[in-house]
DNA sequence: CGTTCCTGTTTCGTAAACGGAACGATCGGG
DNA sequence: CCCGATCGTTCCGTTTACGAAACAGGAACG
């Protein structure tokens, strides 16, 4: 975690930064939905830009103790399109549908372990480590893990230049 | 507004977007302080990556309607450094202290109108229209609107490659 | 062993972000 | 003209993110 690789403690952070302990320990832990003055705080403190900490898709608890998670990575732009790329973590037994967006984002998940289910809702595609799944989110989508591995895997959206 | 260049209602995208119509209004006209969950929720509908619609340090209502607002214009990555652009709109009378940042942080603000006094809290300085100044964030640091203009500026964060 | 200081988690009351519904304003069509 | 549809804002009860403080677990020291 970044805040571990500063070596700065989680009590220190929360004081300098302006914030509650309880909030920087729940946010750490994936439990609670930040507002976005909390997270300028903190990012501002650890001298990070805010992009560098968005968590995207939020985590959304479907079953007890089952969800999903996005981490952005990095997020860049060249000259047709920009791009954010997520690491994404789909616990056993997890399942997620997200609704359609705008038409011209595009989807591609490489999964690294564990077995996923993903892709249009009405058409979701499996793939194992190694695969690779592909299609436009202009329709409702789902991910799901299969099996009782926790599948690691990574999401990049392209947004089309408009 | 992005919304409106899309040609799309606010109810409709409140809709869609699945969130309430009350939620869209007060964060269009900047009275509420965005979870993440429903930001993703908005961005992801208008097909734009979260990056695109975050607005900057909070904004921080200090004496009864005097605000200082930022709005993330861009944000960049070159071989050493990544860097935020922010449009600053610093209301007459309003003052903000923001604390100090992680060494290494630098701001850059170029005035367009207006008289702005910022820079580290215990030696700030002045710029009227065209002016520029320049402080590194590692110290606890003001945004202050003298006379009764309203000031518009912007503001380049650098962050340094870690 | 106690004591002290630190870690990160949990509890709890308060403040505020949330969605649903009600509202007045505006626009077209019959 | 009035009526229906849709616009964006406001009101309101529920949910939840927030910080302060209490808390349990380790490590260092006497």
């Amino acid at each position: 975690m970044l805040r571990e690789k500063r070596g700065v403690s989680l009590s220190t952070l929360a004081r300098t930064a302006g914030v509650g302990k309880a909030t920087l320990s729940a946010l750490e832990n994936g439990l609670r939905n930040p507002t976005l003055e909390t997270l300028y705080a903190i990012t501002a403190q650890l001298g990070v830009p805010l992009a560098a900490v968005l968590s995207g898709p939020a985590t959304t608890p479907t079953v007890q103790g089952a969800t999903v998670t996005a981490t952005l990575l990095e997020s860049f732009t060249d000259t047709d399109a920009s791009y954010e790329l997520y690491r994404l973590r789909v616990r056993p037994g997890a399942e997620q549908l997200s609704p359609a967006h705008q038409a011209g984002v595009t989807e591609h998940v490489t999964v690294f372990s564990g077995m996923l289910r993903a892709g249009p809702a009405d058409a979701p595609a499996t793939a194992t480590a190694g695969g690779h799944l592909r299609w436009t989110s202009d329709v409702p989508h789902v991910y799901a893990a299969l099996g009782d591995e926790e599948v690691a895997a990574s999401l990049l959206l392209r947004y089309p230049r408009r």
